[in-house]
DNA sequence: ACATTAAGTGATT
DNA sequence: AATCACTTAATGT
């Protein structure tokens, strides 16, 4: 996607959310931009949420991690979503063990914790905004609940794709074998066994470092 | 040419 | 499905 401004950009997906006049120009003033590259970590469990992250262009992950460090991918958050996890947190005032960190290089709108609070009651479109992102994760992490519940890894790993595909915009991902076992929790050999099914299934072609689905 | 890293595979638990 | 042990293939120096 183009360097374009990203005010405008800003301006487009708070218009695009329905968002009150209003609203949207208190998003745009009070808030400020923000550039992370590829990999950088946004939120970890140790820091201290005092502003949300609006995704204006890229992808982020939000993914947990247990006391060995193993990590599990709980959702991608796509341009003009956001981490309905770090609203709770903020309202909460309370720390998550989870990370939030650039799929790739991501332009964000960092707002403030302060106002969501006011915004909460002041505008309808905000209420609705935050309890609609809450229930488009409830419903994607419910399913990733059964499909852990009954070890249908074969199929885990084809949403996983999928979802990396609709995050990106791009059918292309750039990510080894170890990296995806790593995210899924499960071991490098299993998804290359996995892919490779896929593969031959023609679902998807695969070259170093590179997938691509069809 | 050699070393390193990614991916493929059979056998075992 | 996970792990081990090993092979093969791609890439970097």
């Amino acid at each position: 996607m183009a360097m374009t401004n990203y005010h405008d950009r800003l301006k487009t997906l708070l218009t695009m959310s329905q968002f009150e006049d209003r609203l949207i120009s208190e998003i745009s003033t009070i808030g400020r931009l923000k550039k992370i590259s590829s990999g950088e970590v946004l939120i970890s469990p140790d820091s201290d949420i005092l502003e949300i992250p609006l995704v204006l262009e890229g992808t982020l992950k939000v993914s947990r991690k247990d006391e060995n460090g193993s990590e599990l991918l709980l959702y991608f958050l796509d341009g003009g979503e956001t981490c309905a996890m770090s609203i709770t947190c903020c309202i909460e005032g309370k720390r998550k063990p989870m990370y939030v960190t650039a799929e790739e290089d991501t332009v964000i709108w960092m707002i403030p914790m302060g106002y969501v609070d006011s915004w909460l009651v002041k505008y309808l479109s905000f209420r609705k905004f935050v309890f609609q992102s809450y229930q488009v994760r409830f419903d994607e992490m419910l399913s990733t609940i059964d499909s852990i519940a009954f070890m249908k890894l074969d199929e885990r790993l084809f949403r996983y794709l999928l979802d990396k595909k609709q995050a990106s915009g791009s059918y292309v991902i750039h990510k080894t074998h170890e990296q995806i076992a790593t995210e899924m929790n499960t071991s490098r050999v299993v998804v290359s066994r996995l892919l490779k099914k896929l593969e031959r299934e023609g679902r998807i072609e695969q070259y170093r470092n590179r997938i691509e689905v069809l």
